[in-house]
DNA sequence: CCCTGATTCGC
DNA sequence: GCGAATCAGG
């Protein structure tokens, strides 16, 4: 592997967007190998990792077989490591947290299903022009096989300004239709004329064409002068 | 099995 | 410095 300037940069890019080191080297044709080692080496912040800590070798490894030349080391090293990842996480869920309190004070009880807070990391022939949004892989699902497209949380009033709709002044809780609706929040939530759309959603999806063309966009290279 | 990230260590 | 091999948890 090349680390250019560039490719480093891409690297840090990727990382910092929370891409899993796989994803990573998918992007840039490298090995997640490849990736965690120069993340590794670069310094680069420790991703959240599935493996809680390295096993203390001094006391009961928990029959760790040495299959190694040498015993794995990583005592301090990974303690260390261990606690900037709990920083790390303490900061990601700080900041994630207000999103995902925000979508869920507009996602009552009563709407079927969860809006979508899920950004599909782009597939295997994922070209590489698109790239998903970044989102810590703590708070999203894996990958589905989706269209590159980024959730956009909705705005807290998309649609403020608009006159409620005649079919709604009967009954808010309850839309007068049935079966699935669109969940885009329409109003303030807990005002009397909060309400959710309420229209057809497209088949798979919680919202209706109409808001669904707002809550999903397309996403491009940011650093490309989008 | 698949996935994940971290570490080790020969090169 | 690099990254495959390996480890280890979900």
């Amino acid at each position: 592997m090349d680390w250019t300037d560039d490719t480093i940069a891409r690297l840090r890019d990727l990382w910092s967007q929370g891409l899993s080191t796989a994803e990573i080297g998918r992007q840039l044709s490298i090995t997640k190998n490849a990736v965690v080692g120069k993340a590794h080496r670069l310094g680069l912040p420790p991703r959240p990792s599935p493996i809680r800590n390295r096993p203390v070798k001094d006391g009961v490894p928990g029959e760790a077989p040495p299959r190694r030349k040498s015993t794995p080391r990583g005592g301090k090293a990974a303690a260390a490591a261990a606690a900037a990842n709990e920083d790390l996480l303490q900061s990601v869920a700080a900041v994630v947290a207000a999103p995902a309190e925000a979508a869920a004070a507009t996602t009552p009880a009563s709407a079927e299903k969860v809006a979508p807070a899920v950004a599909p990391a782009a597939s295997k022939p994922a070209p590489a022009a698109v790239r998903p949004v970044a989102v810590p892989r703590a708070v999203v699902e894996p990958a589905r096989k989706e269209p590159v497209v980024a959730p956009v949380a909705p705005a807290p009033r998309p649609a403020a300004a608009r006159p409620v709709p005649s079919r709604f002044q009967e009954g808010v809780d309850r839309p007068v239709r049935r079966g699935p609706s669109c969940c885009w929040p329409i109003g303030d939530p807990g005002t009397p004329g909060f309400h959710f759309c309420g229209a057809r959603p497209l088949s798979g999806k919680p919202y209706c064409a109409e808001h669904a063309a707002i809550a999903y966009v397309k996403i491009r290279d940011r650093r490309d002068g989008g």
